[in-house]
RNA sequence: GGGCCUAUAGCUCAGUUUCGGUUAGAGCGCACGCCUGAUAAGCGUGAGGUCGUAAGUUCAAUUCUUACUAGGCCCA
């Protein structure tokens, strides 16, 4: 007779094959059409409320890896924080405005910008940035990530252009806002400033000159062999045309210098330098006459070659020795460094130039000149007045326009600046650094800090179209800038309206109605300020754009979670932007991740072509699978991504999928509702598993709670291979399987799986959303509570299930098992038996380990999965002798029994049974039961 | 060149972080074997590590210090 037909073998449409591509987009489209996220808004509405404000990504091209970690790993943020009992709303953004795009669609228009007004270009500007939103939309609900995908925040928004102006006007109206000049990339032809973006950097030949710069003052009081010698600064330039604005000459506080005597005269210059120079001057009966300290020279003063000025001696280490003298001319109006080092000595930033790129009239001998061509003049001129040591042409790799082609110059325009001490921004934001918000890891504090300690004002003016303008009107009558809280909350209501378009659209007099006048002189001659914001600005006023303006978002965040270069910007320009109009950190948190580098640490690069691109993975594995990789990495380090990590991931997948389909195959006749055993009604090796499981569950809650999802991937991994799939599942079968169907024994090993697979399914709910979905859909008696997982809180701790004790005493009878197992492993190696059930186990030892055999005789029995177990004074021959427990002794041998039909035990009861001849007596007494 | 950070088995992670101290752990993968009633599944056993390199402190360092190497982010 087949006997199979009378076993509960496991029956399940729970599919062995996930088929992820394929499945997943099934999950999106119903929990979009049930609105899954609304659903949880009205179910947690009430619930204390945890914040994780999105950092807006760049309304530009396609996802990639680092995006899709970023938007996968606060996925886990929310949906773990909402299933621990909180309602976390999630409100993703993007930032729209801003030169990338505008590079974009200017390539695109070509020519036909000219012809555009700014209201067009800012058209076509929305138009591109509203495509890659929908692109980028799309992608990250692809991966499962939940959240106001209908109704996200955009920069470019009408009420959110509105409060970037009116934040701006916050900082204006409170002083911190001020007029400079800083020098940009100009390109002459273009007549335009050039972001660093728009710069080129080809093969440019320039003449390079040394020119000699007399000291004012006296140094034989330090140096007397310098006493009676006329003294003077060498230096080097490649950029002729920048002498006539030098104010000041760098040396590096840390190199030597020297002074160089040749025919009456004292030459200052690096030390290592000054043979080669001492050649390129053909200078030959020289000697070193003093070892000079650039300290001592600090603020000392020589002389303009040119010019009837002075220049002052200054210290900056950013000189080198690669080239040059050691010693460099600063014109702080043409060069980036110089304008840092201006700042730090007081010294005007001198840019004479006109926008064609002409000297000014003021400028003596070059009035006029166009800079490139006043090289040569500049060099004659230096000649004549005998300052020119020496000159060369050199080829050298020099910024040139993208557009036009031709080189650009540093030139120093007006700018708008945010100020960091006025009302003591940089110590307030330091101070709140410190002891206001939490960042994670800790190196982030470090790291934010050192950047505010040491930036500079911040520039905020962009000499663009696509962004929101800066508010500030020009009184053409007096000359002043004019920005009344009345002016702005009128400009402010018109981009409320019709977005910041109305500045470009609009007069001032239409923009600011009754208040069109100057407040100074009454004069209602008014014009609009041309420059609009840097961009960081726009995303910086998130806090108040979102966080404040949305009823169901709170102010400050509970967390902000970006990369770690984001201590530069996001976390950077929020903190700077919140601390100046509220005085308060936009965060409580920061979390930072560190960056997507390929299987041998090394970052990800077309050129390289080591790229893996998100939707390749999602193709191929599933989005499934990118997510658990997402899970099973530290984030807080690099983190790396190959074939190999991906490969492994999808063997942990269908580990962890296969075990819960065991789960489910073996519940396909179990209702909780009814069926259920107390736990007191258990076996030990039941309530071993609800024990295990009481402590997972604390353990995995509380690794959400400190966003180690890496901690919650192993712990659920290691407890579906180990405590599950290599212990209880394996053990439990037979009872499973062979048990009278409603047996309390049964019914108690479904009971212990039912709450695993029930605590396990929402545990692995925020991590594999898909999966635990679909699982949720076999469990019985899941979608009575829920329709769905996520709607769902995590398991409750349930402390009576814990018994540490019962645990202690079965980390024993494990150990034995393990010794059974290595001796089981010996056998089958002799060819004595083939699997456990073949086997006769007796076992032998210390009368102490003995007893407590003894004591736990049927469970050992069940665990080892033999046919017999016999407990002997000794063994002769064991098979084993075990170092753990220590002096146990195995023996193996092939029962001597006949295998029952249907459990395939060995067993002396066969045929007791009249009914049933062939049967051991327990399946006997399990057929008989039905 | 500067600031911040990382470096434990082929892979992903523990541990040492507040106190330095017995044979440094897990899973995966791999090898060998078993099972064929989780079956394009399941079980068992085993082999894998100079804890990046080199010095130093110490009775003792993977754990502390320094330098170096490799890599990452941000600046220059």
């Amino acid at each position: 007779m087949d006997y199979k037909s009378t076993l509960n073998l496991p029956q399940t449409a729970f599919a062995m094959k996930a088929n992820l591509p394929s499945r997943e987009p099934e999950f999106l489209k119903r929990w979009q059409e049930m609105d899954l996220y609304a659903g949880l808004r009205a179910q947690a509405s009430g619930r204390p409320s945890y914040i994780l404000h999105d950092g807006p990504p760049y309304a530009n091209g396609y996802i990639h890896m680092g995006t899709a970690l970023n938007k996968v790993l606060k996925d886990f943020i929310v949906k773990s924080r909402q299933m621990d009992g909180f309602n976390a709303v999630y409100v993703p953004g993007w930032d729209c405005h801003g030169l990338p795009i505008e590079h974009e669609v200017d390539k695109k228009l070509g020519a036909k910008k000219r012809q555009m007004s700014v209201i067009d270009i800012r058209k076509a500007c929305r138009a591109y940035a509203e495509k890659f939103i929908d692109i980028q939309r799309k992608d990250f609900i692809r991966l499962g990530v939940l959240g106001d995908w209908f109704d996200p925040y955009l920069t470019m928004k009408f009420p959110y252009e509105a409060i970037i102006a009116q934040e701006f006007a916050r900082f204006y109206h409170n002083g911190s806002v001020y007029r400079s000049k800083k020098p940009i990339y100009w390109c002459n032809s273009c007549r335009t400033a050039l972001a660093e973006a728009e710069v080129e950097y080809a093969d440019h030949k320039s003449p390079s000159i040394y020119v000699a710069f007399p000291m004012v003052d006296d140094l034989a009081a330090q140096y007397p062999a310098l006493k009676g010698l006329p003294t003077y600064l060498v230096i080097w330039t490649t950029t002729p045309w920048t002498i006539p604005a030098n104010l000041a000459v760098a040396l590096h506080p840390e190199l030597d210098y020297v002074a160089i005597e040749h025919q009456g005269k004292a030459y200052i210059l690096a030390e290592r330098l000054a043979p080669m120079c001492m050649e390129a001057f053909g200078f030959t009966d020289w000697k070193k006459i003093a070892q000079i300290d650039p300290r001592d020279l600090e603020h000392k003063k020589a002389r303009h070659p040119l010019y009837d000025r002075q220049s002052l001696v200054v210290l900056a280490d950013y000189v080198t020795l690669d080239a040059g003298t050691g010693l460099v001319h600063t014109a702080p109006g043409h060069g980036r460094e110089d304008y840092e080092t201006g700042l730090r000595y007081n010294l005007e930033v001198y840019s004479p130039l006109d926008d064609g790129g002409r000297f000014t009239p003021e400028v003596e001998f070059f009035a006029g000149q166009e800079v490139f061509s006043a090289n040569a003049l500049v060099v004659d001129k230096l000649k004549e007045a005998g300052a020119l040591l020496a000159t060369e042409k050199i080829s050298h790799s020099y910024p040139h326009c993208w557009r036009c082609k031709k080189p650009v110059i540093f030139r120093a325009t007006d700018q708008w600046f945010i100020s960091m001490e006025e009302n003591g921004l940089r110590q307030r934001s330091l101070e709140a650094i410190q002891n206001q918000v939490k960042w994670v890891p800790r190196w982030g504090r470090e790291r934010i800090y050192g950047m505010i300690e040491n930036r500079p004002d911040w520039c905020i003016s962009r000499q663009r179209s696509w962004g929101v303008p800066i508010i500030v009107f020009k009184c053409l009558e007096c000359g002043e800038t004019v920005l009344t809280p009345e002016m702005s909350d009128k400009v402010v209501a018109a981009f409320r309206q019709e977005g910041a378009d109305a500045w470009f659209a609009k007069t001032p007099g239409e923009l600011l109605g009754e208040h069109a006048a100057c407040p100074l002189c009454g004069s209602a001659d008014l014009a609009k300020e041309h420059d609009i914001l840097d961009v960081w600005f726009d995303s910086g006023t998130s806090h108040a754009a979102v966080l404040e303006d949305r009823p169901d978002l709170t102010w400050p965040a509970d967390m902000y979670l970006e990369g770690s270069d984001q201590h530069r910007g996001w976390f950077h320009s929020s903190l700077l932007c919140a601390m100046g109009t509220r005085g308060k950190p936009p965060y409580k948190m920061v979390l930072t991740h560190g960056f997507v580098v390929d299987g041998e640490g090394r970052k990800m690069s077309k050129s390289v072509g080591n790229v893996i691109p998100p939707q390749q993975v999602i193709d191929r594995y599933g989005a499934e699978i990118l997510r658990l990789w997402v899970a099973a990495e530290d984030y807080t380090d690099d983190i790396r991504i190959s074939e190999e990590i991906l490969k492994q991931l999808a063997e942990a997948y269908r580990r962890i999928r296969n075990t819960m389909r065991f789960m489910l195959g073996n519940l396909y006749d179990f209702d909780p509702a009814t069926d259920s055993v107390e736990p007191s009604a258990m076996g030990e090796m039941d309530r071993l598993l609800l024990h295990r499981l009481e402590d997972l569950t604390a353990r995995l809650k509380r690794a959400y709670q400190e966003f180690a999802f890496h901690q919650v991937y192993q712990g659920l991994h290691n407890f579906c291979a180990i405590d599950l799939s290599g212990f209880y599942l394996d053990v439990l079968k037979d009872r499973l399987y062979t048990s009278a169907a409603k047996s309390p024994e049964r019914r108690a090993a479904q009971t212990v799986l039912h709450r695993i697979a029930s605590s396990l399914v929402r545990l692995m709910a925020p991590l594999l959303s898909f999966t635990a979905e679909e699982v949720w859909d076999f469990l019985p008696g899941a979608k009575g509570e829920a329709a769905s997982v996520h709607l769902t809180s995590f398991p409750r701790e349930r402390p009576e299930l814990s018994d540490p004790q019962l645990a202690e005493r079965w980390e024993r009878l494990l150990a034995v098992r393990g010794a059974v197992n290595k001796a089981l492993d010996l056998a089958r190696k002799d060819k004595v038996v083939g699997n456990s059930l073949e086997a006769s186990l007796t076992l032998a030892g210390p009368e102490e380990l003995m007893a407590f055999l003894r004591d736990n005789q049927a469970a050992l029995m069940e665990i080892t999965m033999v046919s017999q177990l016999e407990l002997a004074a000794d063994l002769a021959a064991p098979t084993l002798s075990a170092e753990e427990p220590a002096g146990l002794k195995v023996g193996i041998s092939p029962s001597a029994f006949a295998k029952c039909p249907r459990c395939w035990m060995r067993m002396a009861d066969i045929g007791q049974n009249p009914q049933h001849p062939e049967l051991c007596g327990r399946c006997a007494a399990a057929v008989s039961q039905g």
